[in-house]
DNA sequence: TATGAATGAGCCTTCATTCAT
DNA sequence: AATGAATGAAGGCTCATTCAT
């Protein structure tokens, strides 16, 4: 067997390995069912990666190799920084909604966020960490010099969290507003949503805002 | 043996299993050790649910210890609606947020979330339509009369995805800005961002918004 | 409680074990569907029998409440004996094959027969024995003074085995030569056919079968 | 391990399920029993067969061992019937009763006629129904062509009747008659008594029956 | 090197039985 | 006397892992 055969082997593990834990979870997946599909044999897993966990560690690692567009976009000079918005979210809301494969990318980091193991790290430094840069940068430009770190964050957070909503709601929200309603709902109209909505928060006079709302009340 | 001991123990095996359930997720939590935790035998969690499933979808249900103010909350007379969404947001995120309450009730929650299970239909129902009811009936009163159905969806979408954020995404944010920044966010400081946020993009003028953003473009 | 209601829940739970034990086996039987069937308490049969092999033993006591026709026939006077092995051999077959409750009576020897257990010894003397009293005794008027015991025992098995084939082998051999021919052996047809056969062997002149068959070859 | 150990511990697994399976019936065995007395790990079952039912199915089948002689005879040129039927009835009681064979053969097959599970449908194809085309063949040389299909079944029934009686009554029989006389039924006298017992019906002059028996009476 | 036969720990579940009431 | 809640032993089965080849 060739060098070219067996890194194709351990290559395969990696990308089944990827799927079914998306799939079915990090316990629900068994080694056999990841070999068998990788047309590998039972000890494949333990004799190439140690044990069922280091496979699993791999193939997080593995689902980073993640969208240029969001982590080192290539802006078309003297692009608005509105215009850039849109962009982001709408390759956001691509990567996460896309029913193309490999989805389980997405599907995989999901569940290291809801439950998050040794493979978390990583993800962070690797993924999250350059994808927000792109966002914080264009959250530079469309605010004032004089906004503090923290607001940018805040809004930042409130961009992504709209962003990922629809995927890792999705159950949910489906069965709330109906599979109907559910449907209608593509890339296109959310991106729409989602970035004028920010936009116009982003954009809004404080001042007018703080005559509607009034002093706070303490509620409790 | 007294009624209030039988149901102690029943109970006390519901509690525990959530605890469980939320640290270690269905498939990976055993009977076993809930029972032990719960000074129960192992065949208790059959005698009592049935099946080790029957068992987690009451420990679901029971994590919902629904608070009122959300589902049907009592505002003041003449309430503006303004004050109404600060209210839901504010409670909305110490529901949420709160580190008094059992940790791994939301944690149970959002594992059904990230995984749907037989249990996810019923918590639906039972919390979450209620919950959106109530903030619906806000944005009727903060929306013009004639904003279709469709937009107070997605709205709505934008405010809970904000509050949702910083429960499910917590490890990964706070990875992100750091311990230091992100101990700032209590929840005064993400009511007032959110409820801001939220208000400034629900009363934006249209056509200020149209005419920043331009045409839409041919991103790719 | 009186006695009466007393004595009615005991008896309830042997004839239910009859049925219950005679339907599945002793093992595949439970206590627990035995006396929710009887409207028992689940530790009924411990309190009323010691364990579950004392109830299946009176089970199996209580099903020789027997047909006394084969017992203690009372034939009309001067009946010919080919009459009786009519009746014997008619009765026999109805009370094995007929499919009225309580069947299990049937059901339940024969599982005992297979499977000998420390009832076995009182279901020969109580029933078995008796039976074949009756059957030997027509085999005395319809052979010679002269024929030996021996001979007796093996025509008698030979006549009791007929009837009992269809029975035991029933599923066996139903299957051999289909549902439809084996719907057309009822009760009626087989008593003609097993007399018939039966006697034309008793009565048969032992020369010319002899002749038939030749002298004896060493087949083997 | 080379392949001989394999094929040994994979029927050596067989044999012995054969044998408990047999003593305590598809229940009452249990899995870890049947692996101890091979010399096996407790998963081996379910690694060989899948699941403790198909070991069983595969145990029943290997109790046929089937004996050439009964599904396909080689009879000599020019063999009468009646010979043939001796032969047929001599070799089935040896298969029968021979007690060389590993008992459990027939005793697991009885079990299975008892109490038909999956098992039953491959048994009577793989082994009955051979056997019975043979005795049929025989029984078209004796009866005349005129004999309908259903007369043939009914006395081929009879004839095998016979023969399985000493294998399935056996312990009540012999009880019934003592052992003393039990121990004289030989394979030889048994063949004696069954094939002149079953020529003498086959052939009796059919008038003469009905003239003894007379025409039949209302018996209830 | 890479396989697949074989292992054993452990899981969920069932069930006869016990025990306090 | 009679109940039913609770028990613990045991059963079938799964699965990651090992080991001889």
């Amino acid at each position: 067997m060739t060098d070219q055969e067996i890194e194709d082997t351990k290559q395969r593990l990696i990308t089944v390995a990827g799927e079914v834990f998306a799939e079915q979870g990090y316990r629900a997946a068994t080694v056999r069912e990841i070999c068998n599909r990788a047309r590998a044999n039972v000890a494949a897993v333990n004799y190439y990666f140690g044990d069922k966990e280091q496979l699993y560690i791999q193939a997080v690692q593995a689902a980073h190799c993640c969208p240029t567009e969001l982590m080192q976009p290539n802006w078309p000079a003297g692009m608005r920084a509105e215009e850039k918005l849109r962009f982001f979210v709408e390759h956001l809301l691509t990567h996460l909604l896309n029913d193309q494969r490999p989805a389980w990318h997405a599907q995989l980091m999901l569940r290291e966020m809801a439950d998050p193991t040794e493979a978390c790290v990583q993800l962070v430094e690797a993924y999250i960490r350059p994808t927000s840069a792109t966002l914080m940068g264009i959250l530079k430009e469309l605010l004032p010099e004089s906004a503090p770190i923290g607001e940018r964050w805040l809004i930042g957070a409130s961009i992504i969290a709209q962003c990922l909503f629809y995927k890792t709601q999705r159950p949910i929200f489906e069965r709330l507003i109906g599979s109907e309603q559910f449907a209608r709902l593509d890339v296109q109209t959310l991106t729409e949503h989602i970035t004028r909505f920010s936009l116009a928060a982003v954009t809004a006079p404080k001042a007018g805002l703080q005559e509607r709302l009034g002093p706070r009340n303490v509620t409790k």
